[in-house]
RNA sequence: GGGCCUGUAGCUCAGUUGGUUAGAGCGCGACACUGAUAAUGUCGAGGUCCGUGGUUCGACUCCACGCAGGCCCA
């Protein structure tokens, strides 16, 4: 009935459990069976299959899987439902790879159709990679059926987001400064500008240009630029408010004439030595060689004074209508380089641009052919006509051509005509290139849609706060920081391969129409059909598909009868995730009610990166379009870096292979691991000897303890029995009983609190020092001695009741040796499909345990005095000596402590004897408060006290210190320190002495353990079973033949013997050892069997 | 540059509202046990608790400033 399994083999038998899941559909029984439960709401992140699956994901899903595992044997309905993340850059990155082609080449050597289609292709490539590593690793989620997030209905209810986030004015069209490669004639991801190679060393002219201020003749500013092309579209000069800035007297360094400038004082040294205050004020004091300045500091103010203060542009090719030419503050002013003053130019920087808004600043624009605004350096790179000094002329060399002349050095000549150039550099820094063109970047206004985040943030911020994270602080932190700061989202990408924008345009922009439905569209094409711009309408193709380029080529009717064309831009992936808990149910074109239902997430789990992406994302739309939060609790898990601490990178070559983890430990060990490791939040180093460890401490142990009882319970034919079999148990029993209580109730609470990493170090704990090391071990006699009692009926349900609690806590982080428990001690069903044990307070002892800790303490002493003597276990020894004040606690257990130390008899010293010395100290927590400085002084006075005075004091109650009366045992503690006149032992608050004589009667009883010991060995090497009986041949030389016949019952009953002949002579045979020194000879055969 | 996390034994980690001798496991060394035996126990060595300063009778713990590593964002 009973079968042990052998040593254990876990990815074998994992395979087995998987096999009997399979065919059993216990997953799907699991769901069934709570169908009418209360729902617990779990959304899983979509990954991409686009890459193969990591030991980063093992981690993750574990984290989802064991909470939902969890919240169902709680009593919870979990539907989990898997979905496939699409669309996005990843993906056409490695389609570009494989094809051997580039961006630029979509629409020329490739069509769009072509490129989509292979995206869609490679998008899965690794499914069948990833359902195995969900199936291997036990996690459960429902594959069948996945949200994926290139259908036409995902990409229809995207659309109708949108169309919402439209309608109420939370989706416009602005530009941004972005990276931008003029050779290529395309924006660039951050992505493309992490490439390596990217960043290059190059050197530029860095000049610094005097600004004439408005109001103040001859007084200038300083401004220090590495981009003198940005200079026609200066609008503005950016100071630090708090900062102290100068104004020097001085002369232009190349006309000579007297003029007064304005710098950061900081910045003073850069551009005056020292000297050039002491030089006489006059021009030919000036040295340009040795660029010493004659100057004169006339005043220092702090940067706030300049802002509001306006200047003259050098350049004025643009007259704007709105604010320009003025200092504004800015936080972005840095004092390590330049002057202090910053060039703002906000159609060339994201900062200058951000600044400039925040002060109403316009930008320098002109009107294109279309009457459009557009900077004064075109999508070719060159200056427009209107810059009439510059025109044409390409700002960076992007034609290589062979004769350019750098503007900016025709800019700096310019300027040192004006009189207007301070100074002329060679500036060398790290700027980023195409990486195709290898060409500088610029940076540069770049049209895009953008959500109006910014508009929601105190309903963001506010709804964040009715989130629980777990940690809080990524909520408070790291989220909450991004929630304040918040900008608005830039929803463009100039991309393929994605969610096309569901906006259509007139040229002139003046009509404008954003579709939310396919409904909608149909009508619009019908209306454009009616106008001729279109011949069918694709969407009574059976198979409409809503991506590019077929979505492009719909051309729409605006309300005066312009064409509409569709803007080119598809939408950020993230919006894409974000939009997951509407679009997996093609909400609101379908399914209502589950969508109601099943939103908000009760929970959702994924690692720290995700935190401005797949947690922002759905934040924003639930906030913007829901008034409701998305998830309303959230597990953040860290990252699996290797065992040094490095990030897993194929470059380095440490990354592990989830699928050979799994081979050679299991799954169960490799979650077991990532969990009970650290908690979930911090990163994991990944250690592959911790998981082989894992294996062999917690699951070896655990799996031994269930041998153990497989053993034993097959011979005595045990039936299973619940507890309540049995009126009484012994303190031993009651002890782990109460001891499994206690572990239910905390492994609880660890999960309530989803802090896994507590559970599973609690079960740990449990399995290892409690059951196995203590339990088993001191009841090991109990379950192989001869007699089938009611005793021994107790201990084998004690420990399958402790096995099957462990399996129930255990399932769902270890699922699957907790089957294995499950089922080998025949449970019914699957223990996935249990209620998860709620502690039953009744069984609980507390006392007792407290009493076991310390009785377990003791043995440790008592087994350190053995050693410090040299005397062996085996060796029987004839008392223990403890305070009097133990035996209250210790009785019950005392013959569990005698037995599991070899000693005959406890001795309870009394309080008042001599032999016990207590040692009083003060209680600091009580005491420190009211006694200050003065508790040192107490400290010692009662280290100082006399073993006498220390025994009246104890007698007494109190101490009387000084004035003053202090209560023992409140204020002073006493503790039983020594054992005067024995061999003793003590650590904190336990003491124990050992009485190490040996009598000859002692002595005797340990040579015959010693010979019972031998006798055993040698059962075993002859492979008797453990039942088998013998008969026994024993020669031992004088004195121990004659002191040991005595103890042939004994021998004859530890060892199965059904007799025991003492030899006369000494056997030829071959002796062994017995006692270091004296030769023992043993003769075993088998006698008849009668069981 | 900003935000968040982490820093305790060779390694992985605990360490309660601050309480005076800072713990565990692994690894290492020694010893023991022996019908759970590829298991188990005991002992030992191993610590500037990242640093500096502060608060306090008392700081691994609280505060400030740093240092190092990691992640995210500029």
């Amino acid at each position: 009935m009973w079968r042990s399994l052998g040593t254990l083999r876990l990815p074998e038998w994992e395979r087995q459990v998987l096999e009997r899941w399979r065919k059993e559909n216990t997953f799907q029984r699991t769901l069934t069976r709570r169908q009418k439960a209360p729902l617990f709401v779990f959304y899983e992140g979509p990954p991409s299959a686009n890459g193969k699956p990591g030991i980063h994901h093992v981690f993750s899903r574990t984290l989802k899987d064991l909470v939902c595992r969890y919240q169902t044997m709680r009593g919870y309905y979990v539907p989990r439902r898997a979905g496939w993340d699409t669309h996005g850059l990843p993906v056409e990155l490695s389609v570009e790879r494989e094809l051997g082609i580039s961006k630029a080449d979509i629409g020329t050597k490739i069509s769009i159709a072509e490129y989509n289609q292979a995206c869609r292709a490679a998008v899965m490539r690794y499914k069948a990679a990833w359902d195995e590593l969900t199936e291997r690793m036990g996690y459960w989620i429902e594959l069948e059926n996945p949200y994926i997030t290139f259908e036409p209905s995902y990409i229809e209810s995207v659309w109708w987001l949108l169309k919402q986030l439209y309608t109420k004015g939370l989706l416009y069209k602005d530009y941004t400064i972005q990276p931008y490669s003029p050779a290529a004639g395309t924006a660039l991801s951050q992505h493309e500008l992490n490439l390596p190679g990217a960043y290059k060393s190059v050197k530029d002219p860095s000049i610094t240009v005097q600004f004439r201020h408005k109001q103040e003749e001859n007084l200038f500013f300083l401004v220090w630029t590495t981009t003198p092309w940005t200079l026609p579209s200066n609008a503005a000069l950016a100071v630090g408010a708090e900062f102290f800035y100068v104004e020097v007297e001085t002369f232009q360094p190349y006309t000579k004439a007297p003029i007064r400038v304005i710098l950061a004082e900081a910045a003073l040294s850069r551009y005056f030595s020292p000297e050039g205050q002491s030089l006489p004020m006059s021009p030919e004091a000036l040295d340009l060689r040795t660029a010493k300045l004659p100057y004169r500091i006339l005043r220092r103010f702090k940067g706030k004074a300049l802002v509001g203060q306006e200047y003259e542009p050098v350049f004025k090719y643009v007259h704007p209508k709105g604010k320009v030419w003025c200092v504004i503050p800015a936080e972005f002013v840095k004092l390590e380089e330049g002057t202090g003053i910053v060039h703002i130019a906000p159609t060339f920087g994201a900062d200058d641009l951000k600044a400039a808004r925040e002060h109403g600043i316009s930008s320098i624009v002109v009107q294109d052919a279309n009457g459009n605004p557009t900077p004064l350096v075109d999508k070719e790179g060159k200056f427009v006509p209107q810059v009439t000094d510059f025109a044409g002329r390409f700002v960076k060399n992007y034609k290589d051509d062979p004769q350019y002349r750098p503007v900016d050095e025709d800019i700096a000549a310019y300027l040192r005509q004006r009189g207007l150039l301070f100074r002329k550099e060679v500036y060398e820094h790290n700027y980023p290139h195409c990486w195709r063109t290898d060409k500088p970047i610029l940076y540069y206004p770049i049209e895009a849609w953008f959500i109006r985040t910014s508009a929601l943030r105190e309903k963001l911020i506010s709804l964040n706060r009715t989130i629980t994270w777990h940690p809080s602080s990524i909520g408070e932190g790291r989220f909450g920081n991004w929630l304040e700061n918040i900008e608005d989202w830039n929803l463009s990408r100039s991309r393929f391969w994605g969610i096309p924008l569901p906006i259509w345009r007139t040229k002139d922009r003046q009509y404008e129409r954003c579709i939310g439905s396919f409904a909608e569209l149909r009508e619009a094409i019908e209306e454009a059909r009616k106008a001729g711009f279109m011949q069918s309408n694709p969407l009574d193709a059976p198979a409409f598909d809503p991506h590019r380029p077929f979505i492009d080529e719909i051309i729409l009717c605006a309300p005066n009868g312009e064409p509409m064309y569709r803007e080119p831009d598809v939408i950020d992936v993230w919006f894409d995730s974000g939009a997951m808990p509407y679009a997996q149910w093609h909400y609101p074109f379908a399914n209502q009610e589950v969508f109601t239902r099943q939103f908000p997430a009760d929970f959702i789990a994924e690692g720290v990166d995700q935190t401005r992406g797949w947690f922002y994302t759905l934040h924003v739309i639930a906030a913007a379009l829901f008034d409701s939060v998305a998830y309303k609790r959230v597990l953040v898990n860290g990252l699996v870096l290797d065992k040094d601490g490095n990030k897993m990178s194929k470059r380095l070559g440490n990354v592990v292979d989830p699928f050979e983890l799994i081979e050679k430990y299991g799954a169960d060990p490799t979650r077991w691991y990532l969990v009970s490791n650290a908690p979930p939040w911090e990163n994991v180093r990944f250690d592959e000897q911790r998981l082989a460890e894992k294996v062999r401490t917690f699951f070896g142990t655990l799996h031994n303890t269930y041998e153990f009882f497989a053993l034993y319970a097959q011979i005595d034919g045990y039936i299973p029995k619940p507890l309540s079999s049995f009126e009484e148990y012994s303190p031993i029993d009651a002890w782990l009983i109460s001891e499994t209580e206690r572990l239910t109730a905390e492994v609880l609470e660890a999960y309530e609190n989803y802090y896994p990493t507590q559970a599973a170090r609690l079960i740990e704990d449990f399995v290892i020092e409690r059951l196995s090391n203590w339990y088993v071990r001191l009841n090991r006699r109990r379950f192989w001695k001869g007699e089938k009692d009611e005793d021994k009926w107790r201990a084998f349900t004690v420990l399958r009741h402790a096995l099957l609690r462990v399996a129930q806590l255990m399932a769902p982080i270890a699922p699957f040796y907790a089957e294995i428990l499950w089922e080998n001690l025949k449970e019914k069903g699957s223990v996935h499909e249990s209620d998860f044990p709620l502690p039953d307070l009744s069984l609980r002892k507390e006392e007792l345990e407290e009493a076991m800790e310390k009785t377990r303490r003791l043995a440790s002493l008592i087994h350190s005095l053995r050693k410090q003597k040299g005397i062996r276990v085996r060796q029987p020894l004839s008392q223990v000596l403890v305070p009097a004040s133990y035996k209250k606690w210790l009785e019950p257990l005392a013959h569990l402590l005698l037995s599991e130390v070899n000693v005959k008899q406890i001795t309870y010293l009394d309080d008042q004897s001599e032999a016990v010395i207590y040692e009083l100290r003060p209680n600091y927590r009580l005491l420190g408060p009211k006694l200050g400085t003065r508790i040192n002084e107490l400290r010692h006075h009662l280290s100082s006290l006399s073993q006498e005075s220390v025994l009246e004091s104890i007698q007494r109650g109190a101490v009387i210190w000084e004035d003053k009366t202090l209560f023992i045992p409140e204020e002073i503690e006493v503790r039983a320190k020594a054992l005067a006149g024995w061999l003793f032992a003590s650590e904190t608050g336990l003491t124990v002495a050992l009485d190490t004589r040996i009598t000859p009667e002692l002595e005797q009883e340990g040579w015959a353990r010693e010979l019972i010991h031998h006798i055993q060995n040698a059962r075993k090497a002859n492979g008797l079973s453990l039942t088998e009986r013998i008969h026994l041949k024993l020669y031992l030389p004088h004195p121990y033949q004659e002191a040991l016949t005595p103890f042939s019952q004994l021998i004859a009953q530890e060892t199965l013997a059904e007799q025991i002949t003492w030899l006369k002579e000494v056997p030829s045979e071959p002796s062994m050892e017995f006692l270091d020194s004296v030769s023992l000879h043993i003769e075993i055969s088998k006698a008849y069997e009668h069981v």
